[in-house]
DNA sequence: GACAAATGTTACTAGAGTGGTGACACAACA
DNA sequence: TGTTGTGTCACCACTCTAGTAACATTTGTC
């Protein structure tokens, strides 16, 4: 399964930028945190700037913002942000409809892929932005957040 | 992210090996059911028998054969078997350890992610083959299997 | 108004993973 | 002994990822 990083360092920047409280974060100082390349920070910002979860500042002095509360940006929005959202594919062609198994093994496979991909993105909704700032122990700054369940 | 069809293509192949009932099918078979290549199959037949899910008779004959009755086989062990088990990547290069955030945020996501890809893994154990079966509407022989759930 | 600092976007690249294909040694049956 | 079929290897084209560079545009500051 060709996995990638993008959710984790979506994740990584929607935390660094609750830890910075409001003063924008440029994606040069961002990606000194993530250990990358400014233009891989830049990529994803834009996705999550189009998802509604950051906003950016232009020109001079500025740099990217939450665009709400940490306590109420879900990890699965992040991962909706910045992720297909399909962990499985189905068959890459169509199987053969002479075969009683080829004929219903898609729209079986698909409802079990459906409830498996949702019970993956319900545990993502459990866990906040703001629970990642508490969990990750920066800041004394009192937030909504409680640590990750369990 | 990266999806592969391997689980769809081994669930297909497992629920036509039970399908079959008995006899043995050649990847010849399975793959015109599938419609794909044979080598596809055999690559996945290699997974599932060294997973202990099928075994095969070689030479004139042979073919390959469910390893134990379909309601003792979880669709979780054919994703085990096939895929690599992890739906998310962390970091590439590791985060700075001079940024609070950078430190902490590994274990932290370890642990969510952790959660999620353990929570995707206990739906696709609700599911056996011998469901598969059933919900494929293949087969009158009645099979321990009730429909998938919900 | 000019300069510097940033974003937003595009394009290119190397590397990895996937699945399709062919080839061939070996095993088993008739 | 010939045929059937597995198991395994190698190769290829395609796609996705992430690293990198470049550049127009916007904004703040002097």
């Amino acid at each position: 399964m060709p996995v990638s990083s993008r959710f984790a360092v979506a994740v990584h920047i929607l935390t660094l930028l609750d830890v910075k409280g409001g003063r924008p974060a440029t994606s040069e100082y961002i990606a000194s945190s993530v250990n990358t390349n400014p233009g891989v920070i830049r990529r994803l910002l834009g996705q999550l700037a189009r998802a509604g979860l950051t906003t950016s500042r232009l020109g001079a002095g500025g740099g990217s913002l939450l665009a709400k509360p940490a306590a109420h940006i879900r990890l699965v929005d992040a991962y909706r942000a910045v992720e297909s959202g399909r962990v499985f594919a189905l068959h890459h062609a169509t199987p053969s409809a002479r075969c009683p198994v080829g004929r219903h093994i898609q729209s079986a496979l698909s409802s079990v892929v459906g409830r498996a991909e949702r019970a993956l993105e319900e545990e993502l909704a459990e866990v906040t932005v703001a629970d990642m700032v508490a969990s990750v122990g920066a800041r004394g700054r009192p937030k909504v957040g409680n640590l990750p369940r369990r």
